[in-house]
DNA sequence: CAAAAATTTTAATCTAGATTAAAATAATGC
DNA sequence: GCATTATTTTAATCTAGATTAAAATTTTTG
Protein backbone atom coordinates (compact mmCIF):
# COMPACT_ATOMS: atom_id res chain seq x y z
CA UNK A 1 0.00 0.00 0.00
CA UNK A 2 1.23 3.40 -1.21
CA UNK A 3 -0.03 4.79 2.11
CA UNK A 4 3.02 5.82 4.07
CA UNK A 5 4.60 6.95 1.04
CA UNK A 6 1.37 8.92 -0.29
CA UNK A 7 1.08 10.54 3.11
CA UNK A 8 4.54 11.49 3.01
CA UNK A 9 4.08 13.27 0.27
CA UNK A 10 0.96 14.71 1.04
CA UNK A 11 2.14 15.63 4.46
CA UNK A 12 5.56 17.52 3.12
CA UNK A 13 3.41 19.64 0.08
CA UNK A 14 1.18 20.56 2.85
CA UNK A 15 4.07 21.61 4.46
CA UNK A 16 5.09 23.71 1.97
CA UNK A 17 1.74 25.50 1.32
CA UNK A 18 1.52 26.48 4.95
CA UNK A 19 4.83 28.39 4.86
CA UNK A 20 4.15 29.76 1.06
CA UNK A 21 0.67 31.05 2.60
CA UNK A 22 2.61 32.32 5.84
CA UNK A 23 4.62 34.28 3.44
CA UNK A 24 2.05 35.97 1.54
CA UNK A 25 -0.29 36.46 4.87
CA UNK A 26 2.40 38.38 6.65
CA UNK A 27 3.16 40.18 3.47
CA UNK A 28 -0.67 41.28 2.58
CA UNK A 29 -2.99 39.85 5.43
CA UNK A 30 -5.42 37.14 5.75
CA UNK A 31 -7.95 38.94 2.86
CA UNK A 32 -5.75 40.34 1.04
CA UNK A 33 -3.62 37.15 -0.24
CA UNK A 34 -5.73 35.16 -2.82
CA UNK A 35 -5.48 31.49 -2.79
CA UNK A 36 -3.95 32.43 -6.36
CA UNK A 37 -1.20 34.00 -4.65
CA UNK A 38 -0.16 31.58 -2.41
CA UNK A 39 -0.45 28.64 -5.08
CA UNK A 40 1.63 30.54 -7.43
CA UNK A 41 4.74 30.46 -5.30
CA UNK A 42 4.65 26.92 -5.55
CA UNK A 43 3.69 26.68 -9.08
CA UNK A 44 0.29 25.25 -8.67
CA UNK A 45 -3.22 26.23 -9.54
CA UNK A 46 -5.13 27.74 -6.87
CA UNK A 47 -7.93 24.50 -6.85
CA UNK A 48 -5.20 22.39 -6.14
CA UNK A 49 -4.74 23.67 -2.84
CA UNK A 50 -8.41 21.89 -2.05
CA UNK A 51 -6.77 19.23 -2.08
CA UNK A 52 -5.06 19.89 0.90
CA UNK A 53 -7.25 22.25 3.27
CA UNK A 54 -10.92 22.37 3.59
CA UNK A 55 -11.06 26.39 3.01
CA UNK A 56 -9.01 29.23 2.89
CA UNK A 57 -10.09 29.93 6.68
CA UNK A 58 -8.63 26.69 7.42
CA UNK A 59 -5.25 27.71 5.57
CA UNK A 60 -5.17 30.74 8.05
CA UNK A 61 -6.08 28.15 11.27
CA UNK A 62 -3.41 25.89 10.32
CA UNK A 63 -0.56 28.46 9.70
CA UNK A 64 -1.48 30.02 13.16
CA UNK A 65 -1.75 26.58 14.66
CA UNK A 66 2.20 26.15 13.05
CA UNK A 67 3.30 29.41 14.20
CA UNK A 68 1.83 28.70 18.31
CA UNK A 69 3.58 25.48 18.17
CA UNK A 70 6.61 27.00 17.56
CA UNK A 71 6.49 29.26 20.11
CA UNK A 72 5.06 26.60 22.25
CA UNK A 73 8.29 24.27 21.98
CA UNK A 74 10.43 27.52 22.29
CA UNK A 75 9.37 28.13 25.24
CA UNK A 76 9.10 24.87 26.91
CA UNK A 77 12.85 24.12 25.76
CA UNK A 78 13.78 27.64 27.71
CA UNK A 79 12.39 26.68 30.82
CA UNK A 80 13.69 23.12 30.78
CA UNK A 81 17.34 24.48 29.88
CA UNK A 82 17.23 27.69 32.07
CA UNK A 83 18.73 27.74 35.30
CA UNK A 84 16.43 31.04 36.73
CA UNK A 85 13.84 33.44 35.23
CA UNK A 86 15.98 35.42 33.20
CA UNK A 87 17.82 32.62 31.84
CA UNK A 88 14.49 30.80 30.76
CA UNK A 89 13.37 34.15 28.95
CA UNK A 90 16.55 34.27 26.65
CA UNK A 91 16.80 30.83 25.75
CA UNK A 92 12.83 31.27 25.08
CA UNK A 93 13.62 34.37 23.25
CA UNK A 94 16.69 32.79 21.56
CA UNK A 95 14.61 29.65 20.50
CA UNK A 96 11.57 31.02 19.15
CA UNK A 97 13.35 33.76 17.00
CA UNK A 98 15.64 30.68 15.91
CA UNK A 99 12.56 29.09 14.73
CA UNK A 100 10.91 32.11 13.11
CA UNK A 101 13.94 32.79 10.74
CA UNK A 102 15.33 29.58 10.17
CA UNK A 103 14.07 26.29 8.74
CA UNK A 104 10.87 26.11 10.00
CA UNK A 105 10.20 30.01 9.16
CA UNK A 106 8.31 31.51 7.87
CA UNK A 107 5.94 31.49 10.47
CA UNK A 108 2.47 33.44 10.06
CA UNK A 109 1.85 35.96 12.27
CA UNK A 110 -1.32 35.93 14.30
CA UNK A 111 -2.36 39.23 13.14
CA UNK A 112 -5.95 38.06 12.26
CA UNK A 113 -7.23 36.24 14.45
CA UNK A 114 -10.30 38.38 14.43
CA UNK A 115 -10.97 36.44 10.56
CA UNK A 116 -11.03 33.11 12.32
CA UNK A 117 -14.20 30.69 12.51
CA UNK A 118 -15.89 31.26 16.02
CA UNK A 119 -14.69 27.52 16.80
CA UNK A 120 -11.02 28.05 15.47
CA UNK A 121 -10.90 31.49 16.84
CA UNK A 122 -11.31 30.83 20.37
CA UNK A 123 -8.79 27.59 20.36
CA UNK A 124 -5.93 29.92 18.71
CA UNK A 125 -7.13 32.62 21.50
CA UNK A 126 -6.90 30.17 23.95
CA UNK A 127 -2.93 29.14 22.47
CA UNK A 128 -2.27 32.88 22.18
CA UNK A 129 -3.26 34.16 25.95
CA UNK A 130 -1.45 29.80 27.21
CA UNK A 131 2.08 31.46 25.43
CA UNK A 132 1.50 35.02 26.99
CA UNK A 133 1.06 33.48 30.50
CA UNK A 134 3.42 31.45 30.12
CA UNK A 135 6.05 34.26 29.29
CA UNK A 136 4.48 36.13 32.35
CA UNK A 137 5.09 33.29 34.28
CA UNK A 138 9.21 32.91 33.64
CA UNK A 139 9.21 36.76 34.43
CA UNK A 140 7.52 36.32 37.53
CA UNK A 141 9.58 33.58 38.77
CA UNK A 142 13.02 35.66 37.56
CA UNK A 143 11.69 38.76 39.76
CA UNK A 144 11.15 35.79 42.65
CA UNK A 145 14.88 34.09 42.33
CA UNK A 146 16.05 37.59 41.43
CA UNK A 147 17.31 37.16 38.51
CA UNK A 148 14.98 39.82 37.06
CA UNK A 149 13.97 43.14 38.45
CA UNK A 150 10.47 43.91 39.66
CA UNK A 151 8.49 45.01 37.15
CA UNK A 152 5.00 45.23 35.28
CA UNK A 153 5.15 41.71 34.21
CA UNK A 154 2.02 41.79 31.91
CA UNK A 155 3.36 45.18 29.98
CA UNK A 156 6.88 43.74 30.03
CA UNK A 157 5.42 40.76 28.20
CA UNK A 158 3.19 42.47 25.38
CA UNK A 159 6.42 44.52 25.18
CA UNK A 160 8.51 41.55 24.71
CA UNK A 161 6.24 39.61 22.73
CA UNK A 162 5.30 42.85 20.50
CA UNK A 163 9.21 42.77 19.03
CA UNK A 164 8.84 39.19 18.12
CA UNK A 165 5.66 39.43 16.76
CA UNK A 166 6.81 41.77 13.88
CA UNK A 167 9.85 40.50 12.73
CA UNK A 168 7.99 38.84 10.10
CA UNK A 169 7.26 42.15 9.13
CA UNK A 170 10.93 43.18 8.01
CA UNK A 171 12.76 40.45 8.04
CA UNK A 172 12.12 38.65 4.39
CA UNK A 173 14.24 35.18 4.35
CA UNK A 174 18.07 37.24 3.92
CA UNK A 175 19.63 34.80 5.39
CA UNK A 176 22.63 37.08 6.48
CA UNK A 177 19.85 39.31 8.23
CA UNK A 178 18.48 35.92 10.07
CA UNK A 179 21.95 35.51 11.56
CA UNK A 180 21.87 39.32 12.87
CA UNK A 181 18.58 38.70 14.29
CA UNK A 182 19.33 35.65 16.44
CA UNK A 183 22.68 36.95 17.32
CA UNK A 184 21.07 40.49 18.58
CA UNK A 185 17.83 39.78 19.43
CA UNK A 186 17.66 37.28 22.26
CA UNK A 187 20.14 39.97 24.62
CA UNK A 188 18.80 42.78 23.35
CA UNK A 189 14.71 41.94 24.39
CA UNK A 190 16.71 40.78 28.01
CA UNK A 191 18.99 43.16 28.83
CA UNK A 192 16.49 45.39 30.25
CA UNK A 193 15.05 42.79 33.13
CA UNK A 194 17.88 42.37 34.55
CA UNK A 195 18.28 43.95 37.84
CA UNK A 196 20.53 47.39 38.18
CA UNK A 197 24.03 46.40 39.68
CA UNK B 1 -20.67 81.42 3.14
CA UNK B 2 -20.80 78.65 4.47
CA UNK B 3 -16.87 78.01 3.35
CA UNK B 4 -15.48 77.59 6.94
CA UNK B 5 -18.10 76.19 9.11
CA UNK B 6 -18.68 73.21 6.29
CA UNK B 7 -14.70 72.75 6.42
CA UNK B 8 -14.94 72.22 9.71
CA UNK B 9 -17.65 69.94 9.77
CA UNK B 10 -16.14 67.74 7.09
CA UNK B 11 -12.60 67.63 8.51
CA UNK B 12 -13.98 66.75 11.99
CA UNK B 13 -16.34 64.08 9.89
CA UNK B 14 -13.39 62.60 7.85
CA UNK B 15 -11.16 62.60 11.17
CA UNK B 16 -13.95 60.41 12.41
CA UNK B 17 -13.87 57.76 9.49
CA UNK B 18 -10.27 57.77 9.72
CA UNK B 19 -10.23 56.74 13.18
CA UNK B 20 -13.20 54.22 12.94
CA UNK B 21 -11.65 53.15 9.84
CA UNK B 22 -8.22 52.61 12.16
CA UNK B 23 -9.94 50.78 14.66
CA UNK B 24 -11.15 48.25 11.46
CA UNK B 25 -8.22 48.09 9.51
CA UNK B 26 -6.46 46.68 12.92
CA UNK B 27 -8.45 43.96 13.69
CA UNK B 28 -9.34 42.85 10.54
CA UNK B 29 -6.49 43.94 8.26
CA UNK B 30 -7.07 46.28 5.07
CA UNK B 31 -9.06 43.62 2.68
CA UNK B 32 -10.58 41.86 5.43
CA UNK B 33 -12.68 45.20 6.59
CA UNK B 34 -15.72 46.21 4.46
CA UNK B 35 -16.75 49.57 4.10
CA UNK B 36 -19.86 49.09 5.36
CA UNK B 37 -17.96 47.55 8.45
CA UNK B 38 -15.96 51.50 8.69
CA UNK B 39 -19.33 53.25 8.10
CA UNK B 40 -21.47 51.08 10.76
CA UNK B 41 -19.04 52.47 13.35
CA UNK B 42 -20.34 55.76 12.56
CA UNK B 43 -24.29 54.88 12.03
CA UNK B 44 -23.60 55.62 8.21
CA UNK B 45 -23.76 53.82 4.55
CA UNK B 46 -21.00 52.42 3.46
CA UNK B 47 -22.02 54.70 0.10
CA UNK B 48 -21.40 57.71 2.45
CA UNK B 49 -17.87 56.99 2.93
CA UNK B 50 -17.44 58.20 -0.87
CA UNK B 51 -17.82 61.47 0.10
CA UNK B 52 -14.81 61.94 1.97
CA UNK B 53 -12.24 59.29 0.62
CA UNK B 54 -12.01 58.55 -3.21
CA UNK B 55 -11.84 55.18 -2.44
CA UNK B 56 -10.82 52.46 -0.16
CA UNK B 57 -7.18 52.13 -0.81
CA UNK B 58 -7.11 56.46 0.01
CA UNK B 59 -8.71 55.98 2.83
CA UNK B 60 -5.76 53.02 4.15
CA UNK B 61 -3.21 55.90 2.68
CA UNK B 62 -5.01 58.66 4.71
CA UNK B 63 -4.40 56.17 7.91
CA UNK B 64 -0.94 55.48 7.30
CA UNK B 65 -0.62 58.67 6.62
CA UNK B 66 -1.83 60.07 9.77
CA UNK B 67 -0.26 57.18 11.54
CA UNK B 68 3.21 58.93 10.71
CA UNK B 69 2.93 62.29 11.45
CA UNK B 70 1.55 61.19 14.97
CA UNK B 71 5.12 59.17 15.39
CA UNK B 72 6.80 62.05 13.61
CA UNK B 73 5.84 64.49 15.72
CA UNK B 74 6.47 61.95 18.65
CA UNK B 75 10.06 61.96 17.39
CA UNK B 76 10.33 65.51 16.51
CA UNK B 77 9.32 66.75 20.30
CA UNK B 78 11.29 63.97 21.45
CA UNK B 79 14.39 64.78 20.23
CA UNK B 80 14.27 68.57 20.90
CA UNK B 81 13.14 67.54 24.78
CA UNK B 82 15.78 65.35 25.55
CA UNK B 83 19.15 66.70 26.76
CA UNK B 84 21.16 63.26 25.58
CA UNK B 85 20.03 59.94 23.57
CA UNK B 86 18.64 58.49 26.18
CA UNK B 87 16.44 60.80 27.38
CA UNK B 88 15.62 61.50 23.37
CA UNK B 89 14.51 57.68 22.82
CA UNK B 90 12.78 57.67 26.51
CA UNK B 91 10.43 60.90 25.47
CA UNK B 92 10.08 60.01 21.69
CA UNK B 93 8.25 56.41 22.90
CA UNK B 94 6.44 58.42 25.80
CA UNK B 95 4.73 60.61 22.92
CA UNK B 96 4.51 58.33 20.66
CA UNK B 97 2.88 55.46 23.12
CA UNK B 98 0.71 58.77 24.80
CA UNK B 99 -0.43 59.42 21.26
CA UNK B 100 -1.71 55.97 20.16
CA UNK B 101 -3.61 55.03 23.16
CA UNK B 102 -5.39 58.95 23.87
CA UNK B 103 -7.31 60.98 21.71
CA UNK B 104 -5.59 60.91 18.77
CA UNK B 105 -6.05 57.34 18.88
CA UNK B 106 -6.65 54.50 17.43
CA UNK B 107 -3.57 54.48 14.79
CA UNK B 108 -3.62 52.56 11.78
CA UNK B 109 -0.88 49.94 12.35
CA UNK B 110 1.44 50.33 8.82
CA UNK B 111 0.81 46.17 8.40
CA UNK B 112 -0.25 46.44 4.67
CA UNK B 113 1.93 48.47 3.31
CA UNK B 114 2.36 45.91 0.15
CA UNK B 115 -1.55 46.55 -0.26
CA UNK B 116 -1.22 50.09 -1.35
CA UNK B 117 -0.80 51.96 -4.98
CA UNK B 118 2.36 51.91 -6.33
CA UNK B 119 2.98 55.71 -5.73
CA UNK B 120 1.17 55.88 -1.94
CA UNK B 121 3.36 52.45 -1.06
CA UNK B 122 6.18 54.71 -1.92
CA UNK B 123 5.27 57.42 0.02
CA UNK B 124 5.01 55.63 3.07
CA UNK B 125 7.20 53.56 3.09
CA UNK B 126 10.04 56.83 2.47
CA UNK B 127 8.25 57.75 5.82
CA UNK B 128 8.58 55.05 7.60
CA UNK B 129 12.23 54.62 6.62
CA UNK B 130 13.12 58.39 7.63
CA UNK B 131 11.04 57.21 10.97
CA UNK B 132 13.30 54.09 11.60
CA UNK B 133 16.46 56.16 10.66
CA UNK B 134 16.01 59.00 12.84
CA UNK B 135 15.00 56.79 15.54
CA UNK B 136 18.50 55.12 15.20
CA UNK B 137 19.96 58.23 14.70
CA UNK B 138 18.81 58.74 17.87
CA UNK B 139 20.79 55.42 19.62
CA UNK B 140 23.92 56.43 17.39
CA UNK B 141 23.74 59.89 19.12
CA UNK B 142 23.47 58.20 23.09
CA UNK B 143 26.11 55.57 22.18
CA UNK B 144 28.24 58.33 21.37
CA UNK B 145 27.27 60.90 24.11
CA UNK B 146 27.52 57.65 26.43
CA UNK B 147 24.15 57.33 27.80
CA UNK B 148 23.24 54.12 25.64
CA UNK B 149 25.33 51.35 25.63
CA UNK B 150 26.91 50.08 22.10
CA UNK B 151 24.41 48.17 20.28
CA UNK B 152 23.30 46.83 16.83
CA UNK B 153 20.81 50.04 16.38
CA UNK B 154 19.37 48.69 13.13
CA UNK B 155 18.14 45.71 15.73
CA UNK B 156 17.44 47.66 18.66
CA UNK B 157 15.66 49.78 16.48
CA UNK B 158 13.77 47.18 14.61
CA UNK B 159 13.12 45.39 18.12
CA UNK B 160 11.37 48.73 19.43
CA UNK B 161 9.53 49.66 16.81
CA UNK B 162 8.20 46.46 17.03
CA UNK B 163 6.90 46.40 20.56
CA UNK B 164 5.23 49.79 19.63
CA UNK B 165 3.68 48.78 16.68
CA UNK B 166 1.93 45.82 18.10
CA UNK B 167 0.55 48.15 20.92
CA UNK B 168 -3.04 48.34 18.87
CA UNK B 169 -3.57 44.83 18.39
CA UNK B 170 -3.76 43.97 21.91
CA UNK B 171 -4.49 47.74 22.97
CA UNK B 172 -8.62 47.95 22.67
CA UNK B 173 -9.48 51.28 24.36
CA UNK B 174 -9.76 50.58 27.94
CA UNK B 175 -8.56 53.64 29.78
CA UNK B 176 -7.42 52.42 32.64
CA UNK B 177 -4.71 49.91 30.47
CA UNK B 178 -4.07 52.78 28.36
CA UNK B 179 -2.78 54.54 31.20
CA UNK B 180 -0.73 51.51 32.28
CA UNK B 181 0.91 51.30 28.99
CA UNK B 182 1.94 55.20 29.37
CA UNK B 183 3.40 54.13 32.69
CA UNK B 184 5.37 51.13 31.85
CA UNK B 185 6.45 51.37 28.08
CA UNK B 186 8.58 54.22 28.31
CA UNK B 187 10.69 52.46 30.80
CA UNK B 188 10.52 49.28 30.18
CA UNK B 189 11.89 49.83 26.20
CA UNK B 190 14.50 52.08 27.44
CA UNK B 191 15.75 50.67 30.29
CA UNK B 192 17.98 48.39 28.34
CA UNK B 193 19.56 50.96 26.89
CA UNK B 194 21.77 52.13 29.52
CA UNK B 195 25.24 51.10 30.64
CA UNK B 196 25.43 48.64 32.65
CA UNK B 197 27.03 51.09 36.12
C1' DC C 1 2.58 -3.10 -17.66
C1' DA C 2 -2.29 -2.42 -16.00
C1' DA C 3 -5.33 -1.10 -12.42
C1' DA C 4 -6.04 1.74 -8.55
C1' DA C 5 -5.09 5.64 -5.91
C1' DA C 6 -3.32 10.22 -5.52
C1' DT C 7 -2.75 14.72 -7.33
C1' DT C 8 -3.71 18.57 -10.29
C1' DT C 9 -6.19 21.18 -13.74
C1' DT C 10 -10.07 23.00 -16.40
C1' DA C 11 -14.09 25.23 -16.52
C1' DA C 12 -18.13 26.71 -14.14
C1' DT C 13 -20.77 28.84 -10.54
C1' DC C 14 -21.66 32.01 -6.85
C1' DT C 15 -21.13 35.81 -3.67
C1' DA C 16 -19.39 39.59 -1.13
C1' DG C 17 -18.14 43.83 -1.46
C1' DA C 18 -16.28 48.04 -4.08
C1' DT C 19 -17.95 51.59 -6.75
C1' DT C 20 -21.30 54.93 -8.94
C1' DA C 21 -25.22 57.78 -10.30
C1' DA C 22 -29.35 59.73 -9.13
C1' DA C 23 -32.54 60.89 -5.62
C1' DA C 24 -33.54 62.32 -0.95
C1' DT C 25 -32.58 64.77 3.14
C1' DA C 26 -30.32 68.06 6.15
C1' DA C 27 -27.85 72.25 7.08
C1' DT C 28 -26.76 76.96 6.18
C1' DG C 29 -26.76 81.81 4.59
C1' DC C 30 -29.60 85.49 3.49
C1' DG D 1 -38.90 80.80 5.17
C1' DC D 2 -36.45 80.12 0.69
C1' DA D 3 -32.68 78.93 -2.12
C1' DT D 4 -28.40 76.95 -2.15
C1' DT D 5 -25.01 73.89 -0.80
C1' DA D 6 -23.54 69.92 1.87
C1' DT D 7 -24.36 65.33 3.22
C1' DT D 8 -26.38 60.82 3.05
C1' DT D 9 -29.07 57.13 1.16
C1' DT D 10 -31.11 54.03 -2.30
C1' DA D 11 -30.56 51.13 -5.81
C1' DA D 12 -27.76 49.41 -9.46
C1' DT D 13 -23.65 47.63 -11.62
C1' DC D 14 -19.38 45.19 -11.85
C1' DT D 15 -15.49 42.32 -10.55
C1' DA D 16 -12.29 39.59 -8.06
C1' DG D 17 -11.79 35.71 -5.99
C1' DA D 18 -13.62 31.54 -3.24
C1' DT D 19 -15.47 27.27 -4.09
C1' DT D 20 -16.81 22.93 -6.60
C1' DA D 21 -17.43 19.07 -9.82
C1' DA D 22 -15.71 16.54 -13.39
C1' DA D 23 -11.93 15.43 -16.26
C1' DA D 24 -7.04 14.78 -16.98
C1' DT D 25 -2.72 13.52 -15.41
C1' DT D 26 0.67 11.55 -12.54
C1' DT D 27 2.23 8.20 -9.12
C1' DT D 28 2.13 3.91 -6.88
C1' DT D 29 1.54 -0.96 -6.38
C1' DG D 30 1.30 -5.66 -7.46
Amino acid sequence: MARNAAETRFESQRDKILKAAATCFNQKGFSGTSLKDVSRHLGLTDAALYYYVKNKEELVYQCYLRAAELGREAMERGVAEGANGLEQAYLYIRYHVEGMVGEDGPVAIMSEIPSLRHKHRNEILDVSRRHSAAFEDILRRGIEDGSITPCDVRMTGNAIMGSINWIPKWYHGKASMGREICEAFPSILTRGLAPAK
